[in-house]
DNA sequence: AAGGGACCTAATT
DNA sequence: AATTAGGTCCCT
């Protein structure tokens, strides 16, 4: 029997916890494209079926059961699990309209929806998203994932012990900032660690909650405000809008986006010198471009447009 | 103002 | 042995 620091049990059984259920279809949800899809990085399939993960303090795991998604949460804390879901899955947005939408908008982007009509963009917590994200520069998602779960199986609290395997939260900020940078180097960061330790050290000194807050000002105030921290570019501040932040209308253009925009926009008259490199101004009139054909969703549009360029174009 | 190189690292070719 | 992978910074 163990206990955590603050003295909660840890060990327990998702077989003895109770389940909910979301009526979700696999149109609403397609739990392998939106868990997998280089949004997150520290959901797992395991053998049985089950999505393996962590939101924020809490270990869960879902699955797809016919036209209905079933879940845990634990710890419960009475009955917000729910809740919990709902809003991380962004279950506000209704998918098949939202689809719908973005079809009428262009028909290019049709065999994308068809695809994989069920990924939804996650609401993620924004730190965590911040800090994953700095990993990514010259990286691959693989590689991003291995070294995130190394640094959380390291340095991340135990939220519990189910079915013996550990969930443990994303490191703290006041961790991470005193992680030496062989332990970086251990995870496979190389050079980023760096940039990691000093974002975390750039949060500590703003108000508690600084980032979530935010999820209510304009995109472009958020954005803003990201770029503003070392090792945070247009790129990486836009992920953190999308997939933290709820800017819905945030595009992080990376090179499958910038390779993609110049087969779908190369009609427009504003795209004419999207031949150059991805710099600067090049990047936000590739940003303009995605919004004005896409509008409001065009973060959920790019999503899409990037799982389907990257898993290739099989039906599904 | 746009273009080029450096940067850790490990899987892939 | 080279090349490449969800960029950013710094330099011409």
């Amino acid at each position: 029997m163990s206990v955590s620091s603050s003295g909660r049990m840890v060990d327990a059984a998702w077989r003895d916890l109770p389940v909910g259920c979301l009526p979700l279809g696999p149109r609403d949800l397609d739990l392998a494209a939106t868990l997998d899809c280089g949004q997150a990085f520290r959901w797992r399939l395991a053998d049985d079926g089950w999505w393996r993960g962590v939101i924020g303090d809490r270990a869960v795991r879902i699955r797809r059961v016919g036209d209905a998604c079933e879940y845990q949460v634990y710890p419960s804390r009475g009955a917000d699990g729910e809740a919990l879901l709902r809003k991380y899955l962004r279950l506000d947005v209704d998918l098949s309209t939202l689809v719908e939408d973005l079809a009428l908008r262009c028909s290019r982007i049709h065999p994308a929806l068809r695809a994989h009509p069920g990924i939804r963009i996650l609401a993620q917590p924004p730190e965590e998203t911040l800090l994953s994200f700095l990993c990514s520069p010259a990286n691959s998602v693989p590689r991003i994932s291995r070294s995130i779960e190394q640094l959380c199986e390291r340095h991340g609290a135990l939220i519990a012990r189910l079915d013996g395997v550990e969930y443990r939260a994303f490191p703290s900020k006041g961790t991470l900032i005193k992680l030496p940078d062989a332990e970086y180097r251990a995870a496979g960061l190389g050079w980023r660690g760096l940039g990691i330790r000093v974002v975390a050290g750039r949060l500590l000194l703003k108000p508690r909650d600084w980032l979530l807050t935010l999820r209510s000002v304009p995109y472009v105030e958020a954005r803003a405000a990201l770029v503003d921290f070392p090792n945070v570019g247009p790129k990486i501040a836009d992920c953190v809008c999308l997939f933290g932040l709820l800017k819905d209308e945030a595009v992080p253009v990376d090179t499958h986006v910038w390779a993609l925009a110049k087969e779908l926009f190369a009609d427009e008259a504003a795209s004419g010198h999207l031949t150059k490199s991805l710099t600067g101004k090049t990047y936000d009139r590739v940003l303009a471009l995605y919004q004005e054909r896409y509008g409001p969703y065009a973060g959920w549009a790019q999503q899409y447009l990037y799982h389907w360029r990257r898993h290739g174009c099989q039906d599904g």
